[in-house]
DNA sequence: CGTGAAATTGAGCTCCCTCAATCTGAGTGG
DNA sequence: CCACTCAGATTGAGGGAGCTCAATTTCACG
């Protein structure tokens, strides 16, 4: 049953939106490969990156709320995604209580992460942040059987910059040192991780 | 049904914990009167403030993701709050779909707003945090039909600050610019708000 | 190649943290 | 009733981390 209600093989291109704040929740999407960026746009204008989605994740589940998704949702590389409308889990949900289970997971993973994010970026200072940022970015990437150690940034400075709340000189300065520590290796957007173990302590301890 | 599921009138001496990390997930609970913390603790021994309840609004949403509890929650004032069990709560969402958005909708605004509240702090300085803190506290009060300008702060100055990534000597000097500034009255921990649309503002745009 | 965006690096300055002293206020016992 | 006490809050001075502004350098693209 579930698996009729998913619509797979989807594609978008580079730059395009998956969803758009104000659009109503129309689906839950889990993308397959590729990378999105999660972005708000405030009043002034300013763009604030809430976060960055990788193969297995799902997206829209702010939606729950008010029935309308709250933030952008946009490709930095090409993405292939499933897409599950709402109207066909909303009968799955009466039916599968492991279903009903699933999505109460993912909610209440979705929600423990943004907070323990929060706390944890509010403390720390600006080698840290970035030092977490790519420890949390390795992590999940094993999580998908993908490289730890050798990855390629999908989003610039700029974006990781507005999502740690620091300036992209200072997100390009943490990346040198790390470099001249000998614990990265960085060539432009490619990353290789040296020593794992100095940017988990510098990031406060994540898991 | 529902309401035979709900334990209702029950109390909490100031500074006990209403949950502890780690505990798993016996029950939702939801704030009549009083308030409290939420909040982990590092493995360095360091406090992390989550955020604050206020009457009307349930905690221990975050065990959905592992049947935990995350966080400890501990009364700041006498509490008074309901309970509802997790093993009565189950069976009631295979039957009533309204409930069942109810808490897909509860558990989808926690995410929501601890993703824009993030998003806020990493933005915008010092003073505008504390503006923001207290812009949120007042129209959260509201909602629950208490005065918006004139209540009392039931958290200490260090627990604001931990809460907002900030040291208590930066907090208590934002409140005393804003003070000085004729935005707020402040006598120890009651606050007057005098402008309200000056902290909204400092505050990056709260609804 | 050539072109423009993205990234790196530098210099000066501001804001916030740190350390420290003082002040306030609630609760206690004489 | 009041002095005492102690945690919480305020205020001040100094220093450092990160922001701003600006100049190169590198990279991705046609």
């Amino acid at each position: 049953m579930l698996e009729a209600a998913v619509q797979r093989g989807r594609q978008l291109p580079t730059g395009v939106a998956l969803m758009r704040a104000g659009d109503p929740m129309a689906a839950l999407f889990v993308v397959r490969s590729g990378s999105a960026k999660r972005y708000s746009v405030t009043l002034q204008g300013a763009e604030q990156v809430h976060g960055f989605v990788l193969p297995g994740e799902a997206v829209g589940l702010e939606g729950f709320a008010s029935g309308r998704y709250t933030c952008e949702v946009s490709a930095l590389e090409p993405l292939s995604y499933c897409r599950v409308p709402m109207r066909r889990l909303e009968p799955l949900l009466e039916r599968l209580p492991g279903l009903r289970r699933e999505i109460l997971r993912l909610l209440g993973q979705a929600l423990e992460e943004s907070q323990r994010l929060r706390c944890e970026l509010a403390q720390i200072d600006a080698r840290g942040r970035v030092a977490h940022f790519l420890a949390d970015l390795s992590g999940r990437l094993a999580r998908r059987g993908l490289s730890p150690v050798e990855f390629r940034l999908s989003m610039s400075r700029a974006d990781i910059a507005r999502h740690l709340g620091l300036t992209l000189e200072t997100v390009s300065r943490a990346l040198s040192t790390f470099k001249r520590e000998g614990w990265l290796r960085v060539r432009a957007r490619d990353i290789s991780v040296l020593r794992p173990d100095a940017l988990t302590a510098l990031g406060g301890g994540l898991a």
